[in-house]
DNA sequence: GTCTATATTCTGATAGAC
DNA sequence: GTCTATCAGAATATAGAC
């Protein structure tokens, strides 16, 4: 990659980062080219140069979602013991997913009208459901329907937490519960 | 209530009606006032006869979101087992939320830049609340960390229901097993 | 690559006639 | 209560100068 593209490079992942601060504080739908371009320190016109059109915009965060997700999971130690396991991957989802409750809804909702991932976006968040099911069969769970109680669990103990009382843990504290009760019935 | 606020209150239910349907159609974001008021064969400022703005729209929808449930939740027969007790919560809740999902976010998540529910709307809710945790007392679950679990479990089996499987059973059909397994702890 | 200027369309909301 | 007309501004997006 030559200096020129690198630039471009640097300046869009600079209006993601603050693409990503607007959207936790006003919300995904919540601001504007405009609001964007001025928090970059451009006008709105000088965004179509790094992206044709706003959805790429939020086609870019949403990949980049999945990708941290898929970093983070990669960067993640698991034990080998299965409910210590259990929980590493339960504590890693649910603080990724708590920090960043706009992002949850880019995420696992269908929140922005007409907005539909690109297959390209969508990728990496196949990647990150296959190594969560590599790291279930090392651990004897093969069954598609476990896997299914699984996600329901983490994601809704999630959701409660970020909708209900967001910034405290009444959710977070019962991490620990949920794995046991996930793990006496399906370990 | 005379015959003009009888006929006013039967066209505030039809607009909350078109509303409602724009909304199943085009996310809650996704249409807007003049869009509304055609649904409803007017034009955009009669509307405001009904209501004074937008966003007591919204309040109304999430206030009839919970008394639709509070009336549900009355209205259906609570055995007196506790399995299956917990059985006919789960699929009454399961049933109601995944019907529509849309609702779904406009109950349980921030998903309307700027949108608060008034104290008003959001009155059904709480009672909606103190209905479950006595249904819950009545079968000897008193602890708030339990039937906060509750919640996470089933908010979590709709949620993935209604955003990866939407029409589909996929985390319906494991509803039984989600009771069993919460059975087993909390019993 | 960034800008100004602008096209186009839409937005929620208001004024005032009927 | 409903309408037309309109406000005031927002939205995304484009053209073309520099």
């Amino acid at each position: 990659m030559d200096q020129r593209s690198e630039r471009h490079q640097a300046t869009r992942s600079e209006i993601l980062a603050t693409a990503w601060s607007l959207t936790n504080e006003k919300g995904l739908t919540g601001w504007s080219l405009r609001e964007l371009a001025a928090g970059v320190g451009m006008r709105a016109p000088s965004l179509y140069v790094y992206f044709p059109a706003k959805d790429h915009i939020y086609d870019a965060l949403f990949g980049e979602s999945y990708q941290q997700l898929l970093e983070l999971s990669l960067a993640t130690p698991l034990p080998d013991e299965p409910r210590d396991r259990l929980r590493a991957m339960a504590v890693m989802f649910f603080d990724f997913a708590a920090e960043n409750p706009a992002r949850l809804q880019l995420m696992f909702w269908r929140v922005i009208p007409g907005f539909e991932p690109s297959p390209d976006a969508y990728a990496p968040s196949l990647q990150v459901f296959g190594l969560g099911q590599k790291a279930f069969a090392e651990i004897g769970i093969t069954d598609p329907g476990s896997l299914d109680m699984w996600t329901a669990l983490l994601s809704g103990l999630i959701s409660q937490q970020a909708s209900n009382d967001p910034g405290g843990d009444r959710w977070r504290r019962l991490l620990d519960d949920a794995v046991d009760m996930f793990a006496k019935a399906y370990l």
